[in-house]
DNA sequence: ATGAAAGCGCTAACAC
DNA sequence: GTGTTAGCGCTTTCAT
């Protein structure tokens, strides 16, 4: 491993020095209350005081530690991000919303990603919970049955889940299975009766779980063939063979309904690497409406969730809860649902018409 | 605003007590600094002592707070990461590569985003240094002039900057103007001579300025046609009056050479709003190898950078910048450069051929 | 408007 | 192997 010179960082050659409130106190003349007031309560403060600790600290390139100032107040002003990727742009999404919100609060955010894991979502929680964060909010595999969730109503530390439906914890989401009943009857209106669920693997995902069993129970309403269900190894991009294999069958589906954009989106690339055109030969829809989604060529047909306002409001809701002591007013429903959408573009036919609707692009 | 009940924190209705390190060296019959070992040295203590304190721990719900131990131990383990957005997929693949580097390094990450503005970078860094991490990673708007990165360097704190490039910062990038070149030199090499560059606003990015000019300079080089400039309004998405009218003058471009893959990926949607097809009416090119941007279709040609280990690898050197204390060894050349490559996609047109490639898709 | 004193939770140094 | 002591940087009474 290479080694570096101490220019790398700046002009100073030795470790610097990382003044105290002690010192500062010292220079200004003052005790180190007041100059704990000049950065806290500088209203208190005789101007002149307040501007000469001000000149001194800034001098001194002193800041208040947060470290020090967080153990004796008990308050870290810190909250916890714990998202499966961020590759997914829905979950980068998301969770730039809540760290939004929580800067104009006047928190900071610890964040990580779990890859869907639910070993790595338990030590992540732990791990927060040793930095002392005063709250979190998760996306986690499977909200019931989770041993991080487990850890924080152990613990009590406040949470709210992020995309994550559940009514015996805080969460914020779309109505997963009623968006995908929706979707069906969307797709049966257009004619599309043999429908195939693409999803990763159940057992990390409740969402894709809620969406397929939607699927599932409007095809029992609508009295529409049974719904195949294709599980692909992971959640982000189609397999070809389990593809291939599902289109060769006696009886090949009409539309692809895959649980999110990006299994859609590649579930598109393949087809068409198979000679097949969408949405002639067959149709594709997702869920989530990833901003990029509408950039394709035709536009993705899609369930869209509002990811930045989920998160911003998974925040709002957190920071709510950190507010609370002793209440006993009545609580909210859980799972808070926020409003959803189906977006068409132009991945499904209808099959009564000829050729498909055409879409455009605009700016989010 | 609502209030909730304490329910929804588990069935603690009051606020947890969160034990100290003392009641349980008490309830173990031990003094604290052995419980201190328990966690941190446990090899050092009798393996009877060490199993009733861990018993005793469990019991308590007890782990050591890091905010205790970073005060006493003057290190917090925690690095702090600053991105533009996470909105693109680029900066979310980077710096989770960092986060994941860093985590298997025992670090904890700190992050946010500044929406590619000077000042919020400035904010970012200040309240990250309160928080006492131990080195940063970001990608700022402008590397030169970056008051970010003074208060960096006068503070000696370690950082390393991503994507942006510079001979006076520590920083891991492509030579974004080289590879600009390249991507021209491609071009030309297809026959395409008239080249417009698109871009966000160029006061925002020191990368688009790096890209502008290596394409202007290839172009000299090669005798073709001087480079139209298209700023754009954001760096994520064309607009469509500033792309009109380009297209309306006298000599409209053959190829649009655009900043990044978001722009890229915009500006087809766009072009084929107008009727227009790439890349037989007119080619089109980005610059990040987004994996999105493969999925296209056709695929984007693109500039492909290695984003997720351009983040692992400069966090790798900021974990290895922290080892360093007092060393005179070389110092590595900065800024320190990932190969790219020219992915060729299909939506760039040769000139000399009549149809354009086909292309797939495949798994990231 | 300011100061003095105590202590948040932890660990490093030293003693035994 | 384990205990004792001191103190990291800060804020919060309480006093003046």
């Amino acid at each position: 491993m290479k080694t570096f010179s101490s220019h790398w960082v700046g002009t100073v050659t030795s470790a610097r020095h990382t003044p105290s409130i002690r010192e500062i106190a010292q220079a200004a003349s003052v005790s180190p209350a007041t100059v704990s007031r000049a950065f806290n309560q500088p209203e208190l403060l005789n101007p002149d005081t307040l501007a000469r600790i001000l000149a001194v600290a800034g001098q001194h390139d002193f800041r208040p530690s947060r470290i020090g100032s967080s153990l004796r107040s008990g308050s870290t002003r810190t909250l916890g991000l714990i998202a499966p990727t961020l590759s997914n742009p829905v979950f980068a999404e998301c969770f730039e919303g809540a760290e939004q919100q929580a800067r104009e609060a006047g928190y900071s955010v610890m964040l990580t990603a779990t890859a869907y894991d639910a070993q790595r979502e338990c030590d992540a929680v732990r791990n927060m919970l040793d930095h002392r964060v005063e709250g979190l909010i998760l996306t986690v595999a499977n909200a019931h049955d989770s041993p991080a969730l487990d850890l924080l109503t152990q613990t009590g530390t406040p949470y709210v889940l992020a995309y994550n439906e559940s009514p015996r914890h805080p969460s914020v989401s779309v109505d997963n299975h009623q968006a995908a009943m929706d979707m069906v009857q969307w797709l049966a209106q257009r004619g599309q009766r043999h429908i195939a669920f693409v999803s990763g693997p159940l057992s990390a995902s409740d969402r894709a779980r809620s969406r397929l069993h939607g699927a599932q129970e409007q095809v029992r309403r609508q009295g529409l063939p049974g719904i195949v269900h294709l599980p692909m190894e992971n959640h982000t991009c189609c397999d070809a063979d389990t593809l291939r294999t599902a289109l060769a069958g006696p009886q090949p589906p009409q539309a692809l309904f895959c649980s999110n954009d990006l299994l859609a989106t590649s579930a598109i690339g393949l087809l068409q690497q198979l000679g097949l055109t969408v949405p002639n030969d067959i149709s594709v829809c997702g869920f989530d409406g990833m901003a990029f989604a509408a950039m394709l060529q035709p536009a993705l047909t899609t369930v869209s969730q509002p990811s930045h306002d989920m998160g911003r409001q998974a925040c709002a809701l957190l920071l709510s809860m950190l507010g609370i002591t002793h209440d006993t007013a009545p609580a909210p429903a859980f799972p808070i649902r926020l409003p959803y959408r189906i977006v068409s573009g132009g991945t499904v036919a209808d099959a009564d018409l000829p050729s498909p609707p055409l879409t455009g692009v605009s700016c989010s």
